[in-house]
DNA sequence: CCAATGCCTTGACTTAAGTCAAAAAAAAAT
DNA sequence: ATTTTTTTTTGACTTAAGTCAAGGCATTGG
């Protein structure tokens, strides 16, 4: 297990404040444990604090009425979730469960807003951090209304291999089925999908493991492209 | 034209900040006014500020390759927008126009940042509706990747009603156009849906004026539902 | 008053993607 | 290793919603 400290220090959230200001802020935090697929918290629990991803995987995800699940995030070490009613309210409006064995970082609500108050620099830092939310969440909505699912999961995949650093090949960091609710579809127009994509050599998927064939096709398809 | 200040003063950004702040805030905000269908910024714009509507009516919307437009946002007075890459950025993630000769008024970047850096309670402020925001953006997703047509229509004549403040009847103040586009759809869906609706009862549809005929039929279909 | 423009609706058709059901493959447990 | 469970794929079918094209309606201006 890390030090709090150095996780602390490391999360772009609390990014170039000064070495008492982490200090402070480690005063503030709580360490909590989870095992994989255990519920952090549930949409319209009441908030009274926030959490930083130390280590392990969370997913963010919203239930239909039907029971339908579909992911808004799936947020990895170092990322902050649950911020949002922190200062917009008292409930969340989405929930939350593990998808590894977990160390999460609590923040409790009162504590965190006082520290804010004191600190200008970690309010900036708080500002910009939403607004890189803001700023996902309009590519999300984007990628819903004007693409189809074909160009939703080759942006996907070129998202990823940016993150993963290789032009070429991507490591699934979730399972099919949950790519497809994060897409917002399901796993079997996901399959025939990446199937489509095989036959046409743009990929070669085998299980996780997807190399991609064609960049520029991919490219295109992400752009404004449909699959023949 | 109403004066400055008082624009200022009723913002919900500004809300229950101390007289001085007000008057500082003032200082750095500059008058812009518009006419109907005029640009205030596009996509890709380096951001040097942000906006307030004090009057009027703007559309934030994105295009797709193929032309095809999709409205994120419709703001009327009193409204920010523009305030994302203020703090994440340099670029505008979406563009935006005016529907209504309008005024607004302009916060440069600098200026806003630095005033922000010594108020604390300017920054929490911020920081709620930058919440608020991302609680939107949250509905807005699950809207279009859980429900239908249908349920999107009725969540907003729903939500209409609420800010309208009269539970059985809307006066859209957009074009049926702009309404599909915000809902994610084409005109000719939109039409289609509203015709079903009328047919059962659902709703009085007449030009910009709908009656709401059946309440909870309708929080049904926007809760889970299908029409028939 | 009538033309003209833009907005909205309707009809016929196509298609992307969902549902349901079952088989196949992979992963986990015994 | 073999059973059990979960995940993924495939097939047949349905349906919501998009496209294209034409017509109707209404608002504005000559």
């Amino acid at each position: 297990m890390k030090k709090i400290l150095h996780i602390i220090a490391e999360a772009p959230l609390f990014n170039g404040l000064a070495e008492d200001q982490l200090g402070q802020i480690r005063q503030i935090a709580v360490d909590k444990f989870y095992d994989k697929g255990k519920t952090v918290f549930l949409e319209g629990d009441d908030c009274n604090g926030f959490y930083i991803v130390a280590d392990g995987q969370v997913k963010i995800y919203k239930v239909s009425f039907e029971g339908k699940e579909h992911i808004l995030h799936i947020y990895g070490a170092g990322n902050p979730f649950g911020e949002v009613p922190v200062f917009s309210g008292r409930k969340f409006p989405a929930s939350a469960q593990t998808l590894l064995k977990s160390h999460l970082l609590f923040f409790p609500r009162k504590a965190f807003v006082d520290l804010i108050s004191s600190n200008p620099s970690l309010a900036l830092n708080m500002l910009a951090v939403l607004s890189m939310r803001l700023r996902q969440f309009t590519v999300q909505i984007e990628n819903l209304s004007l693409k189809e699912v074909p160009g939703r999961l080759a942006s996907y995949l070129l998202y990823l291999t940016k993150e993963q650093g290789r032009p070429d090949s991507v490591t699934l960091n979730i399972s099919k089925g949950q790519l497809a609710s994060l897409l917002g579809t399901i796993p079997e127009t996901l399959s025939r999908i990446i199937g489509k994509m095989n036959q046409q050599h743009l990929i070669e998927a085998k299980g996780r493991e997807i190399k991609i064939l064609d960049f520029s096709g991919m490219e295109e398809l992400a752009e404004h492209g449909k699959l023949q």
